[in-house]
DNA sequence: GCACATTCAATTGCGAACAATTAAATGTGA
DNA sequence: TCACATTTAATTGTTCGCAATTGAATGTGC
């Protein structure tokens, strides 16, 4: 027979899950930086590895993955990229050969007037005041530390 | 001059950006279910389509694609995993040869009762209740389909 | 009926994302 | 000092995600 819907299965519905609020949202995300970003010549990882260098220039790798919560596999690529693009340089450190610095070239730096364009092009889109938009941001990030914990044991 | 952080950059710091909390949140919540679906046999955007099979069975790939927000390039790949893993069947349409209809097998069907385990464990991870995961939800999917509005012009 | 546009899935190529492994540098304890 | 563990990037292989293109099927306007 052909299985009604039931309340039992209100757990598995698609429009019941938050992770898929998240997700989707994500991807929206992505599809409207996609032609601010362009202009820049980035995609939206290399764009939120440039906001890390803005804050602080000259890090190592890890310093990003924290930031960004990503590791070297997605890092390493990522950061050749923006090396051949002219936008950072990748320099061993003298104090620990362990580590590769990321430091801001010229060009990098000068980037940063270009991007201040960028958000307010995404609160536009958003379609909502600022004050709302941090009070969901809080939301989230509350949450995804509270999930983060979990992960962590 | 070293420059001192100012004003002007706080639409540029990352921990003001909404678009990365979504994203890391968005990562948060695929490391909590990875080891969940790993016992299914199912990657993140596999189990989605599940969900999506498991609420009506025997679509075609453009119908998932405008649910999930993904396109075929996207689609057809993992289809065709999901098929090789036992769990759906792929069918040209005889009433419209140009579409390819997605049906579950039996094991699709019976993996069913084994997802139910799924978001409860979510839920204990989240950390909160019912009640405010669901306003986060909705406030999230409010956003992003403010998003996906402007996207289509 | 026939040229034309549209729809749908598949394909190709590129850039993430991550698990797992490797290799080199560094730190630690006996 | 020397064995051993730890830290750090890099590498490999698999799976998404999407833009752009292709090709077949269908719909349309004349």
């Amino acid at each position: 027979m052909p299985r009604k819907s039931s309340a039992a299965d209100a757990p598995l519905r698609l429009d019941n899950q938050i992770c898929f609020a998240v997700y989707s949202a994500a991807h929206a995300f992505n599809r409207v930086y996609k032609p601010l970003l362009d202009r820049l010549g980035l995609t939206y990882p290399q764009y939120l590895v440039m906001l890390v260098l803005w804050e602080r220039d000259d890090v190592p790798v890890k310093d990003i993955g924290e930031r960004l919560f990503l590791d070297s596999g997605t890092l390493t690529p990522l950061l050749k990229r923006l090396e051949a693009a002219h936008l950072v340089k990748r320099t061993r450190s003298s104090e620990d050969e362990r580590q590769v610095l990321i430091a801001l070239t010229a060009q990098g730096h000068a980037l940063k007037e270009k991007a201040r364009a960028v958000p307010q092009s995404i609160l536009a889109a958003s379609d909502c005041s600022v004050s709302e938009l941090v009070a969901i941001k809080d939301e989230i990030v509350a949450l995804r530390d509270r999930l983060n914990a979990v992960i962590g044991e």
